[in-house]
This record gives C-alpha cells, structure tokens and sequence, in this order.
DNA sequence: GAGGATACTCTACAGTTGTAAAGACTGCAA
DNA sequence: TTGCAGTCTTTACAACTGTAGAGTATCCTC
C-alpha cells in the first residue's frame, strides 16, 4: 500500500542516506562516516539512530552485543514523500506549478535544462520502444 | 543577496498562503479564511502569525486596535527555499538526480509529462526570441 | 456610559528535534 | 582476573512547533 507516511527531518535524512549505504550497520559505523560532515558524538548518532527505529524508520538486529541497523523504508520512498510533501506545502498539490517555476525563474541552470530536455526525450523512446514490442 | 534561509513550518506556510492572498490582512481574517482547511481558533492562528514576525516572516502595522499583517519575504523565495530543501535533503543537492526521478518512477503522470515538454518547448521559444532581438 | 462584540496579550503545555553526558555491560588481551 | 576498548542504555535538556485558554483592551451602539 505504501500509504507510508515517510516524513524524515533533517538529521534522519543525514543517518538514513549511510544505512542505505552501508546496510547493515552499526551505530559506531555511522557516528564515523557522518564525522566529515556533522560533529556529532556517538551518543547523538546512536540516539537517533533508536527514535528512527520506534518511528519505523529502521529496524534492528542484535548480534551478540552489537546492534546491526537496516533502513525500513526504500530511499525512493523517502524521495517521493519528500517530493510531495514540497509539492503540496508550496505550489498547491500539483507537479505542473512546481516544473514551471523550476523552468522559469531561473532556479535551473542552462545546462540542467538540458539534461532535462534529454532525460524527457530518452523517457519518450524508451515509451515508444515499449509500444512497439 | 538573498542569503534568506526562508524555512517555513507546515502551519506557517498556511497561513503566509493567506497573507499572500490578502495582504495586507489581520489575524482574525486569516483565522475565517483557513478555517475551512484548518479547524484552528484565533488564539493558535494569532499565536502562530507573532511567531512569525519575530522570526521576520511577517511584518505588521498596527492601526488603532488592529493590527496588520503583511508577508516579509517574497512567494518565489519561500517556494525556492523549500524546494532547494528537498533537492539538498533527499537528492544529494542537485537537480538533475531530482529530475531524473520524477521523469523515470511514474511521480508524474502522463498529463504532467506532456505539460512539461511544453513548458521547456515553450522556454526554449521564448529563448530563441530574445536571442534574435 | 454600559454592554456586547472584536481583537489583542499573556501564559501554558505537550510533543518533537537536536544534542549529549554519565554510567553500565561485555569481551578480549595481558 | 583484571582492566581497557568498544558498545549500549538511561536520562536530560533546551529550542521549536502546534495548540489554545483566560483575561484584557477597545470601540460602537443604545
């Protein structure tokens, strides 16, 4: 059903994108690759790591005394729930407002344009190609 | 500069909606008018519209024993804000990974997709225009 | 000038989030 | 068997968010 309602704050996205990485891992594990990019100590990071596992976010597994931590939702999921969760506080629900602001209003670069361009146009063989078959 | 770190909560980004609508508009206004949405008294609507001229969301005026409100930061940059939060949060900052997801994934639908083309298609004229002047 | 309708101010409170210290447990090495 | 290193558990706490009650000021109307 995915009605998961995958709602993850700041911090939660900053552990989860290491599980997924990493999967499975252990608290100290992650406390040392977010080092570079957040000082946080063990303690937070494990702390953390255990409301993500009551909110359903992960799920753990003890092995003798080590905690091994596995994502309970797809990062794909986490990406869409955020997506929408975007679409639906600032344009209103729907995906067409959100595009047209990217388009215009200079929020993408030329170059990103383009990639669009051609991520839309391999989309469309692929479709056609589908047909065909 | 723009340096503006324009972070809206869920409840502030309903009621800047209104104010967006109504500017310049009071409390008890935004409260009739959310309440079709929102089954919020006065107290919380006011509660949550100072909170948001301390943090520099909204200005006011007051007018004898009204007080007005008006939006201190622009739709575009809210929008903007929050959508560069999703971009930076769930796709690794960059656009072209969030493009990517939507086009593949079925986020958008067929209809969206053909809007899109014809949001780049008509960029892409408006372009060439300006280029030729 | 008294009363009701409006609008405002002050205070509160529980839940969430970010952050972490202090203490307890465990298993291996000396 | 003792101690250290690594891990976990418990507890705390301040800031922020959502939510709102109670009391106060103000103004128009009779």
């Amino acid at each position: 059903m995915a009605t998961r309602e995958s709602e993850l704050t700041e911090a939660e996205w900053e552990i989860i994108q290491v599980v997924w990485e990493n999967e499975p891992c252990a608290a100290p594990t992650v406390q040392e690759k977010l080092a570079a990019r957040k000082k946080w100590t063990y303690s937070t990071v494990k702390t953390l790591m255990d409301r993500m596992v009551t909110k359903g976010l992960l799920t753990t597994e003890r092995i003798r005394n080590l905690m091994l931590y596995r994502a309970a939702i797809r990062r794909e999921d986490a990406q869409r729930g955020e997506l929408l969760k975007t679409v639906k506080r600032a344009f209103g629900g729907a995906f067409t407002p959100m595009m047209q602001f990217m388009v215009e209003n200079d929020t993408l670069s030329q170059r990103e344009l383009n990639e669009l361009e051609s991520l839309l146009r391999r989309k469309r063989r692929r479709e056609t190609k589908e047909r065909e078959k």
